[in-house]
DNA sequence: GTCTATATCTAGATAGAC
DNA sequence: GTCTATCTAGATATAGAC
């Protein structure tokens, strides 16, 4: 009666314990060991439920990057005039990832292990990365200013120096060798974005 | 006579063997042993010229990071028309990402051991992504069009536009599932950058 | 300075009791 | 299904000969 239940607490338990383990150690410096002892059970469950070691971290990291790290809003949250939702938008953008010392370290042992566990790279992609880029051409797309631009492409644009702003300041500790505040950040790119549309001056009219 | 020679000698040959092994299987993936075969010495002779594993891995990212792939080019080898010359900047930023395996294993491994090794991350940004974004910045106080931007964040938000299309596309493996090509993404930076310079339009004139 | 050989420990994984 | 106890391999690091 209790079993199913049981079940399913012992696999989540092992898999929080194993995500604090790798999230802290990353893959060849996380022990079954200490996976199991900070899940609270012994080795044989944790290999009980899992195949291996490899096993355990493909479950997890495919777990983590559906469930956990979701994005939990949509674009039409931001509906208003670009001039003060896209600036809400990037803040909000930045914030969530600068706040979050588990997202970073997944950040981190996902690009980390990228080399040796592409799948999961390609996961990391599907689940996080392509998500946050189809709610940003959503919001390009519902606003008239930027119809004449490819929001794909320009999308990927935004979300780059959002992404690399948190890279070198927060996930690569570069505060004080790169300085940018996120007001700076946000100010010039939305005068990029709020620029008049182009008149072909790029194909020198 | 020799003495000194043979010396840097061998210290370079265990840096190289250190490199292809930390490059291939991350810090924590890398034995001692394996190195040492690498590099064609045996494991003491390793670690009489570096104190520890740490020693070594301190001393070879911060090498790499200073002399191996340091930027060989300049601003002002981008003198002329930005219709013209800023695709050709941006090209050469991808290119020289997208063609270097071992520069996209290094980041991998920097970025999967900033958690842990702080100050490595720190040595990265300071001589490698500090000098990217100086290029990028003389580029744009080089020419007028952008005289009245912020050249400092502006030339953020295009490194991180350019680094992230690499990371996505190529370290993460997203080329199949979220695709864009570098003519596509630089056309489209174009088309941001040459628009028609603001008439405060930003603040709803 | 460099090697062979080794000490010591901890890793991933499992046998067998319950 | 879960545990205690254990196997085996490979890890970091070094002692001591040359």
């Amino acid at each position: 009666m209790t079993v199913a239940l049981n079940k399913t607490d012992k696999a989540t338990q092992i898999l929080n314990g194993a995500l604090q383990e790798f999230l802290a150690h990353g893959y060849a410096g996380t022990s079954m060991d200490r996976v199991a002892t900070t899940a609270g059970v012994s080795k044989p469950t944790v290999y009980n439920h899992f195949q291996d070691k490899e096993g355990l971290f493909r479950a997890l990291v495919q777990k983590i990057a559906r469930e956990r790290f979701q994005i939990k809003f949509n674009s039409e949250t931001f509906g208003d005039a670009p001039a003060e939702s896209l600036p809400r938008l990037l803040a909000l953008m930045v914030d969530t990832i600068a706040d979050d010392d588990d997202y970073q370290n997944f950040v981190r042992l996902v690009i980390g292990e990228s080399g040796r566990f592409p799948e999961l790279a390609r996961t990391f992609v599907t689940y996080l990365s392509k998500p946050g880029l189809e709610l940003m051409q959503d919001y390009l797309e519902q606003h008239a200013e930027f119809s004449d631009a490819d929001s794909q492409a320009l999308a990927q644009i935004i979300i780059g120096s959002v992404v690399y702003m948190c890279l070198t300041q927060y996930i690569l500790h570069g505060r004080d060798i790169m300085p940018l505040s996120k007001e700076r950040y946000i100010e010039t790119m939305i005068g990029l974005m709020l620029k008049s549309p182009r008149t072909d001056v790029a194909h020198q009219s």
